[in-house]
DNA sequence: CAGCATCCGTGCAGATACTG
DNA sequence: CAGTATCTGCACGGATGCTG
């Protein structure tokens, strides 16, 4: 062993880091259907808050998963767009969402809705 | 539409209330290699306290993910291990895992070091 | 060994108001 | 439109001590 400048007991909690966030793992997942602007991401995800929607962004981008592209315009534009590394996410995320859906069908049976992933039955066949 | 029980804005929300807890993602990923007590548990996450692993474990138990083996015996012997709808979960945390390792390749290089997860490098061609 | 009970601080997150 | 700034509360989680 040498000098080590960070300790991980399991590599999960370095990807944790990164997605743990409350939101995170939500505010990832739309944007694998492409950029956003920050008011599209208060629409797909109601019950957020725009301080919380802006902290956890700001996380994001700096660990480099997501860009934040600001139009010097008025009014402002700002489109958040996941980065070639943000992309290597994709598979959790889209895992998780479909892993969510069965888990969902298995606990409400069908009393539950949800909203918005009808791109996702394009893209698998679920 | 119907009346609903529950909604969701996406099914990555459905997963997150399963193992979106702080520790959930790390205590599943070790019982992907085998049933756990208890103390087994807290070598593998030193740095998680008593408390939280056991409300952790319970949170999952009641997700029906994991399994409460307890033995009557004194002095008490508790194992804890995945159900088969757990075990449904394998794929998202070994990609967790996985893409925990990179990342923390690319971010520390060689200044950082993971402690419990070798088993993986059987498993997989990393 | 596995875990519960209790106290306690902080920090996460909500609500509201304001700005370039 | 896309944010900041500030105040606030409560629940999450840590520390400690006790129990079957």
């Amino acid at each position: 062993m040498k000098n080590h400048d960070k300790i991980y007991n399991t590599a999960v909690e370095a990807t944790l880091e990164v997605i743990g966030g409350k939101w995170k793992p939500v505010i990832l997942f739309h944007l694998t259907f492409g950029k956003k602007r920050n008011n599209e991401l208060k629409s797909l995800i109601p019950v957020i808050t725009q301080k919380m929607l802006t902290q956890q962004l700001r996380e994001l981008e700096e660990e480099g998963v997501i860009l934040r592209i600001s139009y010097n315009q008025v009014p402002p534009k700002v489109e958040y767009e996941l980065t070639d590394y943000g992309w290597s996410l994709k598979e959790i995320l889209h895992l998780m969402c479909r892993w969510g859906d069965s888990h969902i069908e298995r606990k409400y049976g069908g009393r539950a809705t949800v909203l918005s992933n009808p791109q996702l039955k394009d893209v698998y066949d679920i």
